[in-house]
DNA sequence: ACCTGATATCCGATC
DNA sequence: GATATCAGGT
């Protein structure tokens, strides 16, 4: 392996963590501040100090954090850290309870449940129970099951949760406790895993059998987790749990950009670490280097309305910039507008790909890409509706479930719904009859429906035929076609290119049950292949941009209702990880920020109505920002300026003249050149009329326009 | 008894 | 866009 110039790359307090390679550490990392890169240099000093990669076990909260990391790894050191263990809690859970299942006596399969397999057991439940009956305030499924998976999370009792967080269903306590078991039941006779199982069987598989916990003990001697302020009550256990008497566990987080506290997770977990684990050392990294000052000034601000716990103060080398601007279209309707021309003007000097609109929900985007579609603009959207959860991928993979695990009767159901004259009752008998061998009643429903006995054939051979993934799927897709291409004639095409790109991504593997894991557990995109595309607008929610960042962000929707959600209104603890989340999504921009402030937006019942701008952006002093509106007559104008020219005509250089370097021109397109952000970087190809394709050590391909660029002489 | 299609109501973020 | 309920068909 290469050997690494540790203090020329890190800072003081990365350096710290980077050369603290035994006992506990707790790394306070701010927004931007390098801990990617600080992980990433810790996991080649192990390795140089002949650790094992395999021993070095990396958990992090999203699949896409630990890819990026394990990449970043393999491109600083080598090969050398090939065979890190690492992915998300659940994914390991999973992994350690499929290895060592026997042991919880799962003889035949298991499924893992996603949301809608769930909700859909609660329905059943619900039904099978007659609880609530046509009774319209009884809290649909998916309440209902937000409810129950909260109190487990948080690990409290329904009762407490209801009424801390949702009084008004408190007379209907009895009647969620009563699915609450039946699902619990449901869940037991049916093989099936809910996404808190995973975590909850895992700790128990750890407590109960002191054999696998001391063997995972010593084959992970290093563990290191990442965004720890989102890790809840059982993920802090199994910390504990997993790391052995040495407790050579460095735990990185940043408090002040904890979000995930609806679904159970625990400041707690950081501010006791150093009680949890005697003699741990704190470093601190307060450095930034993402951001311009100006938008750092800004972000502080929003943090220091806050009750933070571990003081932090941002800093950044990077003194210019344009400051943020606040925006104010006259409707969400010209939002959009206003956004795609800002997109527009943005990428005459960035590219497409880091640009990024963030908003609070999935749905907030659906305005925005209708104009962008009408230009032809490309978009890759992240958080919302998932590849995974189209009603084609989860019709198909139902049937590979079966494969799996025939007990899984959600899966059942999904796929026997494809006959005519098949629902969700016949199902259940059918399932009942094949479990007890009722030939009779299945003979009659053979009859009646005369492709069932050609289906249950078909995946009764399958299921013994002991095949590979690849023929399965390929048989499956076969059977499949047909339903598809009559249940949406309209676009089956596009989803029949859907299910190639499934299969393709199957042929990877060699057993189903990794191969479903990874489906439930992993949320895998179309086309997207593993990385950024190019020439695409980011569309993200704020959740699923932690962890990113790009040149140019625009927050859009920020009025009250919207940001902060109106379900976080009435709790102070709900509104601190709204602002928490505001911080995030400013934290991520690198040179643009704009915040987007309609005043008024489309409501359903009432038509376009005005609203009021979100206490965020009100609570910002003056000073921060620049203000835009837009004129009655369109266009957007500066206020407090004598004269404004039109937004179309301005450009970014006027706001951005940090990054321009006017001094190149037409250059070969080979050689290296340098940008102010990436560092060197190696020409690829020239882009007429003026861009660059470049290849950036540790930041991988870009495109970009040559007036960033500085060429070196060859 | 069960399935299918039409209509009114409600939407938060993730593994 | 999804969910829950109600009416009508087999």
């Amino acid at each position: 392996m290469d050997h690494i110039e540790y203090e020329r790359h890190l800072n003081q307090a990365q350096l710290e963590a980077v050369q603290t390679l035994q006992g506990p550490v707790l790394v306070i990392a701010g927004a931007g501040s390098g801990k990617t890169r600080t992980v990433v240099y810790r996991l080649a000093r192990l390795v140089e100090n002949s650790v094992p990669p395999e021993s070095i076990l990396l958990l992090t909260f999203t699949r896409k954090a630990a890819n990026e990391m394990l990449t970043r790894a393999a491109h600083l050191a080598g090969q050398g850290l090939h065979g890190v263990a690492g992915g998300t809690f659940h994914a390991f859970a999973f992994g350690m309870l499929r290895r060592f299942g026997q042991r919880l006596g799962y003889d035949q399969g298991v499924s893992i449940m996603d949301r809608s397999d769930a909700e859909g057991v609660v329905k059943q439940v619900r039904e099978m129970e007659g609880v609530g009956k046509g009774d319209r305030s009884f809290p649909r499924k998916g309440a209902v099951l937000s409810l129950m998976s909260k109190a487990r999370n948080k690990e409290r009792d329904l009762e407490d949760i209801l009424a801390s967080e949702a009084g008004h269903l408190l007379p209907h306590a009895e009647g969620i406790q009563i699915i609450q078991r039946g699902y619990e039941a449901f869940k037991a006779k049916h093989g099936l895993l809910d996404y808190d199982d995973l975590l909850f069987k895992f700790e128990t598989l750890l407590r109960e059998h002191e054999d696998i916990r001391d063997f995972l003990v010593q084959r992970y001697s290093h563990l290191m987790i990442d965004e720890f302020q989102d890790t809840n009550l059982v993920q802090g256990r199994l910390v504990r749990l997993l790391s052995g008497p040495e407790a050579n566990v460095m735990a990185v987080g940043d408090d002040a950009q904890s979000v995930y506290a609806f679904r159970g997770a625990t400041v707690n977990n950081i501010l006791q670490f150093t009680s949890d684990f005697p003699g741990t050392k704190v470093i601190k990294l307060e450095q930034n280097y993402r951001s311009t000052q100006p938008i750092l000034e800004l972000t502080n601000q929003i943090l220091g309305q806050a009750t933070a716990k571990y003081e932090k103060h941002l800093f950044s080398e990077r003194i210019e910039g344009p400051k943020p601007q606040v925006v104010r279209p006259l409707s969400d309707m010209t939002q959009a507008q206003g956004v795609v021309d800002k997109i527009v003007e943005l990428s005459r000097t960035t590219p497409l790909h880091d640009i990024a609109v963030l908003f609070r929900a999935g749905y907030q985007s659906y305005p925005l890409e209708v104009a962008l579609n009408k230009l032809g603009i490309g978009y890759q959207k992240f958080g919302g509706m998932r590849f995974a959860e189209s009603a084609h991928i989860k019709d198909f993979v139902a049937h590979l479930r079966l494969v799996a695990n025939p007990a899984d009767l959600p899966a059942w159901q999904r796929a026997l719904s494809l006959l005519p004259g098949i629902g969700p009752k016949t199902c259940e008998r059918i399932y009942e009859a094949t479990l007890h061998g009722d030939e009779a009643y299945m003979r009659r429903t053979c009859k009646r429906v005369p492709e069932l006995e050609n289906t249950l054939t078909l995946l009764d051979n399958l299921r013994n035929s002991r095949l590979g993934v690849a023929p399965v799927i390929e048989q499956l897709l076969d059977y499949y076609r047909p339903h598809m291409e009559e249940r949406y004639p309209d676009d089956y095409p596009k989803r029949q290119a859907g299910l190639e790109e499934l299969a393709q991504i199957a042929a990877g593997y060699t057993k189903l049950e990794d191969f479903l894991a990874d489906m439930s557990l992993d949320n895998p995109d179309p086309g997207s292949g593993h990385g950024v595309e190019e020439d695409k607008v980011v569309l993200s929610t704020i959740h699923s941009a932690k962890g990113l960042e790009w040149s140019a962000v625009l927050l859009i929707d920020l009025v009250e209702d919207r940001f902060p959600s109106r379900h976080a209104l009435s709790r102070p603890d709900d509104m601190e990880e709204e602002r928490r989340l505001m911080y995030v999504a400013c934290t991520r921009a690198r040179d643009f920020l704009g915040l987007y402030v309609p005043d008024t937006v489309y409501k359903r019942n009432q038509g376009s109505t005005p609203v009021l701008p979100s206490p965020f952006v009100q609570e910002l002093p003056s000073s921060t920002y620049e203000e835009w509106r837009e004129g009655y007559a369109g266009g957007f104008r500066r206020q407090q300026e004598p004269a404004p020219k039109p937004a179309a005509q301005r450009s970014v250089q006027d706001d951005a003249p940090v990054n321009s370097a006017s001094t190149s021109q037409a250059q070969p397109s080979n050689g290296y050149c340098r940008h102010k952000i990436f560092g060197r970087g190696k020409i690829l190809s020239f882009i007429p009329p003026n861009k660059y394709k470049v290849n950036f050590s540790g930041f991988g391909i870009k495109t970009m326009i040559a007036d960033y660029l500085q060429m070196e002489e060859s």
